[in-house]
DNA sequence: GACCAGGCACATC
DNA sequence: GATGTGCATGGT
């Protein structure tokens, strides 16, 4: 909906300056492939990120966390490395959708699933199942270098609760209210989405929907 | 024991 | 087009 005030757009920009001037770079995404990026993407998916940790750890234990082998191993075998992430019969799939669609369309090349038109890019990857909007754009962010902001569960609840947006705000609203009011930087989007995230695990942590002594507020006005 | 965690696809109305 | 439900482990 149009819930959006004019003072709110303004906090956009200064939410950002404010968060990394308290908490500098954070880094991300924590992962040093971008394929180890890419599954990350898709095993947080609703779960907490210590849990996706244990699982990459497997992965790699099990030598399955390159394309080419994950893309041969059984999906019973892969869901069972996966197991601490959770979901884990529909996440073993949702990888081997990722890897099917990387060696038919891309002919196992990440650089060629990551390189050109973001938009076209975007398109490929929603087109693969369990791969949503989220995921989609933490791909092109993280793997990628693409300028795409990604919206997740802390962004919606930091812009519901402090005014900025509706509760009924769908994804692609939320996305082009951060980046109509940042100048398109992959470096901003990318420090922006993970100072919402650390700060949303570190002071934010119940869904109710308000919470008067959010710390975040001394950063968000 | 209840609640939550960096979503998504699918069924049903 | 909106709303509801299944998927599952592990930490607080």
């Amino acid at each position: 909906m149009h819930c959006v005030k004019d003072n709110g757009k303004k906090a956009i920009s200064a939410w950002y300056e404010s968060l990394f001037g308290a908490f500098g770079p954070q880094g991300w995404w924590p992962g040093r492939t971008r394929f180890e990026v890419i599954v990350g993407a898709i095993l947080t998916q609703n779960t907490a990120w210590i849990n996706v940790e244990k699982a990459i750890t497997r992965l790699k234990r099990a030598r399955l966390l390159v394309p080419r082998r994950m893309h041969a191993v059984d999906v019973a075998e892969l869901a069972e490395q996966i197991r601490p992430a959770g979901y884990f019969n529909v996440k073993a799939k949702r990888l081997k959708n990722f890897t099917a669609h990387l060696f038919e369309k891309h002919d196992g090349s990440l650089d060629r699933l990551l390189r050109g038109n973001t938009a076209g890019l975007r398109a490929g990857l929603l087109s693969v199942s369990g791969i949503g909007p989220e995921t989609a754009d933490s791909i092109l962010l993280y793997a990628g270098g693409h300028p795409e902001f990604v919206v997740d569960a802390y962004t919606r609840r930091i812009a519901v609760r402090h005014g900025l947006a509706g509760e009924d705000a769908g994804y692609e609203e939320l996305k082009s209210l951060f980046m109509e009011n940042l100048r398109e930087d992959a470096r901003v989007f990318n420090e922006y989405h993970a100072l919402i995230v650390k700060t949303g695990k570190d002071f934010c942590k119940t869904k109710k929907p308000l919470c008067e002594s959010c710390p975040l507020k001394k950063f968000l006005n």
